[in-house]
This record gives C-alpha cells, sequence and structure tokens, in this order.
DNA sequence: CTAAACTTTCAAAATATTTTGAAAGTTTAG
DNA sequence: CTAAACTTTCAAAATATTTTGAAAGTTTAG
C-alpha cells in the first residue's frame, strides 16, 4: 500500500467509525487529515486535499476547536490562519472523554436520577422506578469510567490497557 | 411529576442519548418502551404507544432482536407476537459493548494494524506512523475496556463502580 | 386446502442532516 | 481611512436517513 492509499483509507475509516459514534464525518475526517499532517495547514489547503467547501471547513474548524481537539495558529507575515491537532492520542482521548461526558452523560445522569424520584403507587410505576435505578447504575458507571479516564495519567492508562490482557 | 409524564421524558431522553451515541432514536425509544412495560407487547400496542407505523415497527423490533436485546414470546391461544426487553441492565450493557465491539471496534483495528506497516520513506510516512500507532494503542484500550465489561460479573462491575468513587 | 390473522418487505414520501457558495463581516497593510 | 485578504454566516440545495403503508409473504385454525 502506498502513503496515498494508506492515507485515503485512514481517513475513511476514521470517518466511519465516528459516524457510528455519534460524531459527524466530516468532523472526524478533518481531524483525521490534520493529525498526520506535519505542518498546520491552512484553510484553502484544507479545502483542497477533502474537496469541501470553504463555508463547510469553516464551521467544522470551528467546531473542532470547540472540542479543543485543534487550534489556530497565526504564521508571522501571512495573513492567512492556520490549524494544527493536538498529537497525543491519549490527550486527544481525554479531551473527547472530557467533552462527551460534559455534553451527553451528566444531563443524562441528572434526568434518570429525578424519575427515580416518582410516586411508585401503581405496578407499573414501580416498574419503571426498578428500571431507572438499574440504568441510573449502569450510565453512572460509564459516567465514572469516562471520569477516571480524564483524570488519568497517561501511565496509568497504559497499565489498563496492558492489564486487560493478562 | 405524574407517571405518564416520567414515561415520556425518559423514552425521549433515552432517544437523544442514543442518537448522541449512533444509535437510532427508533430503535432507543422502542427499546425503552419494552424496558419500562411490566408485561411483553404485541406490535399493535407498541405502534399506538410511540405513533409509529406497522413497518417501522416491524424493521425496529427486528434490529432490537439482532443486537440481542429485546426476544419474541408467543403467548398460547394467540395468534399475536409479544415482545419483551432484558431487564438485567448489567446484561443489556454487556450486550451492547458487545455488540458494538464486534462490529465496530474490533474492524478498524485491523485497519490500523495494517496501516501501521507503510514504508516510512519519507517525512510524512513517518508522521503517519507514529499517528497510527497512537491511535492503535487507544482504539485498543477501548476495545479491552469493552471486552472487561463484556466479560466481567455483576459484581466486579459494582466494584468498579465504587472503586472510582474513592 | 382455504382464508383469516398475522408479519415482512420495499419503493416512494417525508424528514433530517449536511453541504454549498454568495453575501456579509472582520482584520490589517499601507 | 481604504481596499485587499481573509473568515464567517446562513438560506437554499443536495444528500442521507427514516418512516410510511400497501402489497406480498407466512402461518395456522378449521
Amino acid at each position: 500500500m502506498t502513503f496515498e492509499e494508506a492515507k485515503d483509507t485512514f481517513i475513511h475509516t476514521w470517518g466511519t467509525l465516528a459516524t457510528q459514534w455519534g460524531i459527524s464525518r466530516s468532523m472526524a475526517q478533518l481531524h483525521a487529515l490534520l493529525l498526520i499532517s506535519p505542518n498546520p495547514m491552512s484553510t484553502e489547503e484544507i479545502m483542497e486535499q477533502l474537496q469541501i467547501s470553504r463555508g463547510n471547513a469553516s464551521m467544522t474548524l470551528r467546531d473542532l476547536m470547540d472540542w479543543g481537539l485543534i487550534s489556530k495558529q497565526l504564521k508571522p507575515g501571512e495573513r492567512k490562519e492556520f490549524f494544527w491537532a493536538e498529537k497525543d492520542i491519549w490527550k486527544v482521548a481525554r479531551q473527547v472523554a472530557k467533552e462527551r461526558r460534559r455534553r451527553e452523560i451528566t444531563p443524562v445522569v441528572e434526568v434518570l436520577n429525578e424519575l427515580k424520584n416518582i410516586p411508585t403507587d401503581t405496578p407499573e410505576a414501580q416498574e419503571f422506578q426498578r428500571v431507572m435505578t438499574g440504568l441510573s447504575n449502569v450510565v453512572g458507571f460509564a459516567d465514572n469510567t469516562l471520569n477516571a479516564v480524564i483524570k488519568a495519567e497517561e501511565n496509568w492508562l497504559m497499565s489498563q490497557f496492558l492489564k486487560v490482557f493478562r
């Protein structure tokens, strides 16, 4: 496989994985492109490489910055903005875990805890409460796991990684 | 909050969380409905409750069965099929982890391992390999974490859950 | 075997999401 | 201040996804 083929395969595969986990394809693909670029890229270069419009590029770049995965860089003497991605993948994982926890998991934990408190005056309501309690535990587990990842040092993550191999 | 309100809030919240994680809204909502139903439900009842068409119900029920989250039940003397969901949420979580790992993570692990092997004859290719190696480790970590969840007993999960609280 | 009672399929319609690109906005060199 | 060089916005278009419902398929009581 040539480098160019590998690059395209990667961008494509990464986009597919992302959509399966609820992240938009262009966000994943643009992130992938910046991850493997040795240098910061301009909007022009990104548009060219991914064959997307200026508007799309601008919006997706902003989303990636909101997620804390890429940053702007200004080159002295140039008007254009350049973008680069954090390359330490463990840092990237921690950042993604942090954002997803904040945006998606924590709100659901709160709703579930509220729903646990309805009066259990009918068999339906009792069953409902049982399910809410179970879900609350499982979502809480996910929440805590993400939180552990967020707070972890790379070494800790590595040790967990190796541990499961035993 | 009345029981009916709580029920609607739950079905809605669950559908939202699901779409954020790449699971279709109707699948999550139908699953939610069956989870909180004390009795198996017929297709008719489900259509009525969620206000969806027969075709939609039929297809979504099949998807849920493919995921191993619900089962058919035939009541003696009735022609209709009834459906019920596994109520043990830890079992549900293990099943979901298993399916997502099989369908989504394992294939990506394989692609990444292949991409690690391209010749590193240019600086670009070297950077590429570095990123692939990093991703391979992180995705491998996720893969192993899911696998640990799958193989775990409820007690182990509970202990992990409590551990992170310390 | 027949026909009633059900379920599944799938093309078309509806809906949701993503993308485009021109216009508006912003920044800075001179 | 001006105008060139850029970025952002957002309505409309394109595309993708989901839903519908009628027709086809299947099962079983009799």
